[in-house]
DNA sequence: TTTTCCGTTGCAACCGATTGCAAATCCTTC
DNA sequence: GAAGGATTTGCAATCGGTTGCAACGGAAAA
């Protein structure tokens, strides 16, 4: 369908390794070869074969993004930062949507048939088995928002998720809460887990301290709503601590429901600090995840691994910090 | 890196030509030899390098996906959506977000060097010319969200914007406003512009009902608060029919600011129907636009281009229709 | 047993590029 | 003008597959 070299090469009266050399970065051509080149090029429309340069070369600036958060508004960030922070490397992202459905096994294979040159993990929810899968595969991989500590062979970029739970506990401690709660994601995702251990780790020895749980199914607005309602049949603590932002605007939405102000008759603190938070609607107080740094070092580490497949393995862990807005009581 | 053809070819004790074909279908292999090559694949994990094999065929199953609403969280559906849906045929989404500083005419020339079978711009925002681009450089594109009334050279699959303008005009007078206004998407937004058409025809012949209307910068929670608030500045009519409901919650939060109950002291008639417009402490009323079938039949579209590429454009067009929630008021 | 036919197999060319190597060209310098 | 060195250039092999074609082999038909 498309021209090839050899029609360029043809056009322009020169060899098709003069045509490719015109082409590529720092190869030894004449100023006078390449302007014939490059006139033939424009005028038959000509632009070089990726996919066909990538067998010799060995690399397709393809780079498989993965991920399964299709329902927390905050991936619609995550998103739109890592398809920018790609391209504006040249390097193109290749999508896996990880849904109930697909083995995940498939995609390990599938990416490998598409040459990725990398693979970049977006999820705090897929075990860290999931990540090492490409590794063992022998496809670089980083995990965005992953649990960083027993996951030593695979590069990591996210927050201390251990250390957001502890900054709830205090942060809640803070403003005088007799009763706290964790209404968490997932049971299985790591950043739920982890998120929980802080939180109970912090105020284990504050035994005055009222300490309860629970985790909802998915990290989603309909399941932060409907366990919220469900804690609501019991009796709530005074807090709680919604271990993602979406969680916490279900749950909020929950005690508007129930006629309850949040940060007047329950308090809420949250995590990410995605965009919907800073609705005056919303105006959850949160923990702040730097999402965009996050993004950022995630891909300047994939270019990183391009040049050094075997580097070893780092976590790269960034810190949060509270942001305050109106669902939690002022400090006393 | 990978294992090749040949490698397995030599454990089979086969020729190149009897591995590729048992693993293209349709191939004529015995299944003896069939046997001894999937047992060699297995051993030494092979799989067929899907680049290299579109050198021949011509196919390579990439389907360019391209967009710029990344700050409207309806395209989080959209997006889950599509990757699924490509998904569950074998192809594969090659993303390209267009933000204001990418060349468009870049990304036409980088989908074409790495050749996606068929390009999907979803974007309801993007002149018809962007679709025409792919199409004049021979590569099939489907312009999903798309004006279908003057690009009869590019397949589009949507809703009749128009028609969409008029159903709003229609329920807001069957709801007794006197002044009605439009708060649209950017100007330059075809959508935008055919909304506005429509709403503003159903309403020529109402000469006693009063019609103003204003764009937004962008389809963005921000952009329609703050129009809204300007809007409030002055003297507001009683209804709006707001182009997209991104726009709507916007404003929604820009009614609260100023003390307005929605449905009760404006009027606010949203577009899309998106989940967000669902939860309790939104409760928009808005016009459903059938997202899952638009997408859907986007990607059944471009699976029958791949047969037939030269296959006549067509417009796909679904009716939409009004949901009723609480921010009109009722019915006389 | 020989002939015929059909399904299977391997050879070799090709897809669109890259690249090591040697030949050709250019520019200096004597 | 010739020798020398530095660039530039083209040849041909290669990347990992696919596929048309002819040869092959086995079974059924004669």
């Amino acid at each position: 369908m498309g021209v090839t070299l050899k029609e360029v090469a043809a056009l322009a009266g020169v060899s098709r390794s003069a045509v490719s050399r015109t082409f590529t970065e720092g190869a030894s051509v004449s100023a006078k070869t390449r302007r014939k080149v490059e006139k033939a090029a424009l005028e038959l429309g000509y632009s070089p074969n990726a996919l066909a340069s990538s067998l010799t070369t060995g690399r397709t600036k393809l780079i498989g993004l993965i991920s399964n958060n299709f329902h927390n508004p905050i991936f619609l960030e995550v998103f739109d930062q890592f398809t920018r922070a790609l391209q504006e490397r040249g390097l193109r992202p290749l999508i896996v949507n990880l849904t109930d459905e697909t083995e995940p096994s498939n995609s390990v294979r599938m990416l490998r048939q598409y040459s990725v040159d990398a693979v970049i993990v977006a999820s705090s929810t897929l075990p860290p088995s999931f990540a090492k899968a490409f590794h063992d595969a022998g496809v670089p991989v980083v995990h965005t928002f992953g649990r960083s500590a027993t996951s030593p062979e695979v590069h990591v970029v996210g927050i201390d998720n251990v250390e957001c739970g502890r900054m709830a506990a205090r942060e809640l401690l803070a403003r005088g809460y007799r009763s706290v709660g964790y209404l968490g994601g997932p049971k299985d995702a790591t950043s739920a887990q982890d998120r929980y251990r802080g939180f109970t780790e912090e105020l284990v020895h504050h035994t005055d301290i009222d300490v309860t749980h629970c985790f909802a199914d998915a990290y989603s607005f309909e399941a932060g709503r409907s366990k919220m309602l469900e804690q609501l049949k019991g009796f709530p603590p005074e807090a709680y601590f919604c271990g993602d932002d979406i969680l916490s605007i279900g749950a909020l939405s929950a005690l508007s429901d129930h006629g309850l102000t949040p940060g007047k008759d329950i308090g809420i603190i949250g995590l990410n600090d995605m965009e919907m938070s800073r609705w005056e609607s919303v105006d959850l107080t949160t923990i702040h995840q730097p999402i965009k740094q996050i993004i950022t070092s995630s891909v300047d580490l994939v270019e990183e691994m391009l040049k050094e497949p075997q580097r070893y393995p780092e976590a790269r862990i960034f810190p949060c910090r509270v942001i305050e807005r109106g669902t939690l009581r002022p400090r006393p």
